[in-house]
RNA sequence: GUGGGUAUAGCGCAGUUGGUUAGCGCGCCAGAUUGUGGCUCUGGAGGCCAAGGGUUCGAAUCCCUUUAUCCACCCCA
């Protein structure tokens, strides 16, 4: 039982964390570029702030939160999302302050106590922006546009943008009325879940995957058609512009997103197996929620790397193999183990990878050993090299050796 | 939270209607004369057969419980 960690989280070793340390290199490569920089906030933060930020109708919030009381008798939360820290730290600092827009993106672990699946953990990790400040469209064509170039850059191909927008508070109130009404026709003939939701949030039967409720809600009005004039203009105006660029997206107007916070755009990065790479939209009313005496626009996404690293398998994406030794030193004897490590300290010193024999292995056997671990050349030091001050270094892949001095062998490298 | 599958060596798998010391491939370690890898050959190490309980003269094999894991749903990344 101690051997084994708990339910639904992984360690990270060998070839795995060396790809998903290249995917995260990727990520902020990219985002530096697009003048982002960097934020970590904390693993736990007060339960109510995901309450408020998350929404207390969430799943997230209602069963799947990893909370716990400490010993100051305080409510602590595991982070399940990466945005409402970041947003609570955007306002503890008054980062405000600072010339707008707010651009900052992040890597984090995130919390969620649910039953581990494909593609599904109690810990996982995501990459994701928080563009804080601007209520123009140009902020999500930012956002889509850096995870467009994030995909295309792995080699992901299989990623389809899906938009939509869902209005603002004052478009959501209209939209509501209608939706129940016309769910009520049909309420006796939805599943037991959509008629709890018609209660607490009728907006999430719109993506309900029962066959008798999608084929209700295929006639069912859609937040599209009752989008008050600010937020028509702004879906439009995303459009045209990723039009223009010529960024496909597709306007699906069956996302709805699970988090409560969202306003006017949605969007996701989909897969054909409809798995969601990636999750994103507009909170301009997140910050009031977390601190009223704050009012300031900001969209965002957060990306699941498992999710991407899957994929990235699954498509048979080559990323660069991991680094192999760039010499193997051997050694042959007891005299020469000191002046072997010198010289591969030297050379290690010149920022190349050096292995050597720490189990006093024969030759033969330490010959094999470079071969295994993929050494590119390999140099033996013993006896003869001590005496003669000089040494063979051989190449792995042709065979070829070729003699140096001892002392001038660092300066090869 | 609901429903289903699986659990034998580090990894991938066999294991016949319950019957002696549980096998195979890969990997690992060592050797095939004296200080040089890949190929080949030989040998070796490594398993409380997921854990606990039961049935039986006898259980990896049958039954129960637990745990883990995978898949689908819900939801999400």
């Amino acid at each position: 039982m101690i051997t084994q960690a708990p339910r639904g989280v992984e360690d990270w070793y060998g070839e795995r964390m060396h790809r998903r340390a290249y995917v995260e290199k990727i990520a902020r490569e990219l985002a530096r570029t697009y003048h982002m920089t960097e934020i970590i906030t904390p693993m736990f933060e007060h339960t109510v702030l995901f309450q408020r930020g998350v929404g207390e109708t969430t799943d997230v919030v209602q069963k799947e939160m990893y909370t716990f009381t400490d010993k100051g008798d305080r409510s602590i939360t595991l982070k399940p999302e990466g945005t409402a820290g970041v947003m609570r730290a955007y306002l503890e600092h008054n980062l405000y302050a600072n010339p707008a827009p707010a651009k900052l993106y992040y890597v984090t672990q995130a919390f969620r106590y649910e039953k581990p699946q494909s593609g599904r953990l109690r810990q996982h990790h995501q990459f994701g922006v928080e563009f804080v400040g601007s209520k123009s469209p140009l902020a999500e064509v930012e956002l889509i546009s850096l995870v467009t170039a994030f995909i295309s850059k792995l080699g992901l191909k299989d990623a389809k943008l899906h938009i939509n927008s869902i209005g603002c508070p004052n478009c959501k109130k209209s939209y509501n009325d209608a939706l129940l009404s016309y769910l009520k026709k049909y309420e006796d003939k939805l599943c037991p879940t959509c008629r709890e939701r018609m209660q607490k949030n009728p907006l999430r039967v719109i993506d309900c995957k029962v066959p008798e409720c999608r084929e209700i809600v295929k006639d069912a009005p859609r937040t599209v058609q009752y989008l008050d004039e600010e937020c028509r203009t702004h879906f439009e105006e995303l459009q045209s512009l990723l039009t223009q660029m010529e960024i496909p997206f597709e306007v699906d107007t069956g996302i709805v997103r699970g988090l409560d916070y969202y306003t006017k755009t949605v969007f996701e990065f989909v897969n054909q197996d409809g798995f969601t790479l990636c999750g994103g939209g507009r909170y301009d009313g997140l910050i009031h929620e977390i601190d009223e005496k704050q009012d300031i626009p900001s969209v965002g996404f957060g990306m699941g790397i498992e999710r991407i690293l899957y994929f990235l398998e699954k498509e048979g994406v080559e990323l660069p193999p991991m680094e192999t030794p760039d010499l193997y030193v051997g050694i042959l004897g007891a005299e020469a183990k000191a002046r072997a490590f010198k010289l591969v300290n030297e050379i290690r010193s010149h920022g190349l990878i050096v292995e050597t024999d720490y189990m006093d292995r024969s030759v033969k056997a330490q010959m094999k050993y470079a071969n295994k671990i993929g050494a590119k050349k390999v140099v033996i030091i013993g006896e003869n090299e001590l005496e003669k001050g000089t040494a063979n270094v051989k190449d792995m892949a042709t065979g070829e050796q070729t003699e140096a001095e001892l002392s001038k062998l660092p300066e090869l490298f």
